[in-house]
Formats: structure tokens, sequence, C-alpha cells
DNA sequence: CTAATTCCTAGTAAATCGATAGAATTAATA
DNA sequence: TATTAATTCTATCGATTTACTAGGAATTAG
């Protein structure tokens, strides 16, 4: 599942890839337009900020607008930003490899076979969906 | 990512589903065999109990087995008894539906039809695997 | 009756989550 | 330069969940 961070992180996403060009969002104006507390949400940008999928001007009229294309932030991105793995265990992780502390070895490990054939197919349909695909109605 | 519930429970199922037909395990053996702390797996055995995976044999050499096909229990369904919704958001649950409090309208939401077409892909996959795929070496 | 096992209920330490608080910093502009 | 409005940073907090552990009751074979 994902966390409400990971949530409000594509509702923000899905807002700033709303607005017209060159338009800069304040952070109360995305939390009131998506539902999302002003304070937490403030927290989520600067992730997305050290993330690199938007930046931020500061000051007076500031605020924040996306730097990537909407085409091509995908939900593992995002997921792998804020949850960590997509894989069910580290052991089968790409990103997010550990070793498991319970198997003798790897190779007898018989779950990770398994769990690799499902990242593979999850990951493929998380990079099939971007913040455009979900953007236009 | 699969809680160790979740984990232990398919490695429980597992050493259960090599073991002879006929043969009862106890609780020790299991946890000896896959690397899982003893009183932890008492619980968990009695969660696969309760969801009609394995029936148990009270008192002296009492124990464990299986009382399902190790070709028809799927990864999915273990993860839904120890973890939960296979989908990323309730909202787009089909066992654990429930309405996001953050959206005004379900049709509104737009994360929902994607994270629906993840959950298809996912629940495929995770389907796909059983505990009879993954014993055998 | 005894030994060996499942079954049941609590408890607990640590981590994580979802948020809130408050102040520092930065920038526009009057 | 002072004011105002915004981001940025750090810290904290309460509730929940997780991963166990403890202890004993119930059950059964011999």
């Amino acid at each position: 599942m994902l966390s409400h961070k990971a949530k409000y992180a594509l509702k923000a996403l899905l807002y700033l890839a709303e607005q017209d060009e060159n338009h800069i969002s304040r952070t109360i104006e995305i939390a009131d337009g998506a539902n999302i507390p002003k304070k937490f949400l403030e927290q989520i940008l600067l992730d997305l900020k050290r993330g690199r999928f938007v930046s931020s001007k500061q000051g007076k009229f500031g605020g924040y607008y996306l730097i990537r294309s909407k085409n091509d932030i995908t939900l593992a991105e995002i997921h792998r930003l804020f949850d960590g793995a997509i894989a069910l265990l580290p052991c089968a992780s790409l990103n997010f490899y550990e070793p498991c502390s319970d198997c003798k070895t790897e190779e007898e490990c018989s779950l990770r076979h398994g769990l690799m054939i499902i990242r593979d197919e999850t990951l493929k349909a998380m990079q099939g969906i971007t913040i455009a695909s979900l953007v236009k109605k």
C-alpha cells in the first residue's frame, strides 16, 4: 500500500501538471486544491524537490513548479522515493537490495525467485502509469 | 513489502509442502527448518489454520499439516491474509475496499484508475505464484 | 498421571506514520 | 530599509503497527 506521503505527492504532482506552463504554485494553493494538510505537504514538496521532480522559488510570490515532463514521471519513481522498494522483500529488490538474514544462502531461498517475477510485472505496470496518463480526463 | 509474518507464513507453507503426505510437523520442527522464531511461528500457524490453509492435531505427537493443494495456494492469498490489500490504495482494492476521505468524488479521483490497472497486473502475477511453483527446485 | 504439544491472551520495545510547531531564511515591493 | 509573504529547516509528538516474548490453559498419547 502507498503511504499518505506518496499519495499526497502524486496528488501534488498532478496538481502541478495541470497548471499552465510557467505558473508557480504556492503550497497553500496545492494543499487546498488537492486536499492535503498544508504543513505535511511542505515536507513532501521538499522531498520532491530533493528528488528533482520539482523546483521552487523562494520568498514572496514564490512556490513550486515541475521541472520534469509529466510524461516522464512514473508511479514507480514516486513509490521508490517515498515508500522505497517495489519488490515484496529486500532480497528481490533492484534498488533497495538487502540480503535476508533468515536465509542460509540466496540460492536456497525458495521465495526470492517468485518474488522477482512479481517485482518485474509490478514494476512494468508502475512504469506505465505517468503523471500525464493520470492527469488527462 | 511483505511483513515478516507473511514471509514466515510462506516459508512455513513451503516447509509443509515439502513433507511426505500424512506427515505431521511440529512447530519447533518448522521453526528450526525454516529459521523462524518459534513463539512467533505459533501465532502464524494459528492464523493459517483460521484461514483454512492448514489444520492441526493437538496434544502429544500433534502438529500441523496442509489441507489445501500446494498447487492451489497462491501468494495473493497469503498476502491478503497477513498484509491485507494488494492494491496501492484502499479505494482501488477489490477485497479491502474503502473510499478515500480526501477525494471529493470517486470519479474525480485521478489516481484510482491508474492504481486499478496496477492492481490487476500485480494480482495476476501474484496469483501465478503458488506454493508448488516455489517448492520445486 | 505425565509429557508433549497446540491454543490463547497479554505485554512490550522499537520503529514508523501522519502530522504539527515554530523559527530561520529568502525575496519582492512599497 | 521595512514589511510582507513565501519557502526551508529542525524538532517533536501521539498513535499505531510490528516483531516478538512470556506464561499458562487445554488437549492428547501413552
